[in-house]
DNA sequence: CCTGAAATGTGAATCCATTCACATCGTTCA
DNA sequence: TGAACGATGTGAATGGATTCACATTTCAGG
């Protein structure tokens, strides 16, 4: 069975809820506990854990310890990924060091960026590198996966080139659509995009706005 | 008719790409240039301009400005709106930069932390103040929407301050998700999970869930 | 051991988004 | 002028994700 995108997005997303914002006295925890912490529904939960191979006991539910680790043999079924920062602006360093203490198996190793004054330095203990050695660092580094930072207007003549130098996966941030071969993932953060919806549906009383309704109560 | 989340978020890309990454010579676009464009087909272009009230011609395409006019007519049916970052660390920082020179009718005007170093000090040119004068600030300053990016272990409590002080919609950076009341709009960026997105796919071989060379928005 | 309460796993139903397919229409050119 | 082309708008078909509903399982308590 495969997993689709969607589903993937809320189990790194239940991992984190369990590995860093969850009571570690707890040993078991329900679906419906879950889903209120993640604002949908437990069988939204129970249908997305069955995709792990790992089931729960009725009347007892799941136990943390378990569900984490069949989630991170789901999700990190790969090895450790290098990555990239390419664009070394306000963004890009703030990613760098917003990034920097997570996940073992995701490690910003280099920083690439055009202008000529950031090369050859450490960023936020990241060494940065012309943009037009990327190819050569990325072979040296073992590097996958490049988080793109740059401005609109140049992102799909960066893209290009981190594709010829090999690119398996990209994250972008650039504020326009950017295309790629087949064969590459690809994920995009819009910010500005993003705030305009919130301001959209901040005003129009009449729609209803979103999938995520809850009380603030505990 | 509602417009959908979804439609809102193309909609603004759609904007986005033709007043700031489209040739101002050309007076018309067809519906298959911007959907090869953005990286989806050409008929869901279409159904998403259906709802903006405004109709293409055949043959001819859309005329480019009337195009613009009639999404900003949709999206912005609000007035401006007043925008306060919350959480003035890297990213905090990074954004207010980032957004600042965006679109007029979304002003950051102020910023927030719990540090003291930083309160009533201007912050790339955003005044920060002291969480606890978020209230009084947001009253006085008319705020309606917070970006909210601070730790995660901090993200609900601040959130509840921010629902006493009467904010209308959030944007959250922060890498849980949040509990709001009915009625404030929500939109959620988790950056480490978009990065742990990519990670899957880019080894993993089997599933091939992104249909054209481009994602989706998330 | 038996009964009831409470949680799970999952087929079926529903909902929403996307794509297909085509009738329709404006433009261009013979 | 009118016929052919190439684009649009949209009903219907498809496909995917979410929710419903319930049979099933497990545990607690008498």
């Amino acid at each position: 069975m495969s997993i689709s995108s969607k589903v993937m997005g809320r189990l790194t997303r239940y991992r984190a809820l369990l590995t860093e914002y969850f009571p570690k006295d707890k040993l078991h925890v329900f679906s419906h506990e879950l889903a209120t912490m993640m604002g949908f529904s437990a069988s939204q939960v129970r249908r997305d854990l069955m995709c792990l191979g790992y089931f729960g006991v009725p009347r007892y539910g799941y136990e943390v310890k378990e569900l984490i680790h069949h989630i991170n043999d789901v999700l990190d079924a790969s090895k450790v990924h290098h990555v990239a920062v390419v664009g070394a602006g306000n963004l890009g360093r703030a990613l760098m060091s917003f990034l920097g203490s997570r996940r073992a198996t995701l490690k910003i190793v280099a920083a690439f960026d055009d202008d000529p004054q950031l090369a050859n330095r450490l960023i936020n203990g990241v060494p940065c590198y012309a943009m037009d050695r990327a190819e050569e660092i990325m072979k040296h580094q073992g590097i996958t996966i490049a988080i793109l930072c740059v401005p609109g207007s140049a992102a799909q003549r960066v893209t290009d080139r981190l594709v010829i130098a090999g690119i398996k996966g990209i994250l972008n941030f650039a504020p326009v659509p950017i295309r790629i071969p087949v064969g590459i993932a690809l994920e995009e953060i819009d910010v500005t995009s993003a705030l305009e919806r919130v301001a959209f549906y901040t005003t129009s009383r009449t729609g209803t706005p979103k999938k995520r309704r809850n009380s603030p109560q505990e």
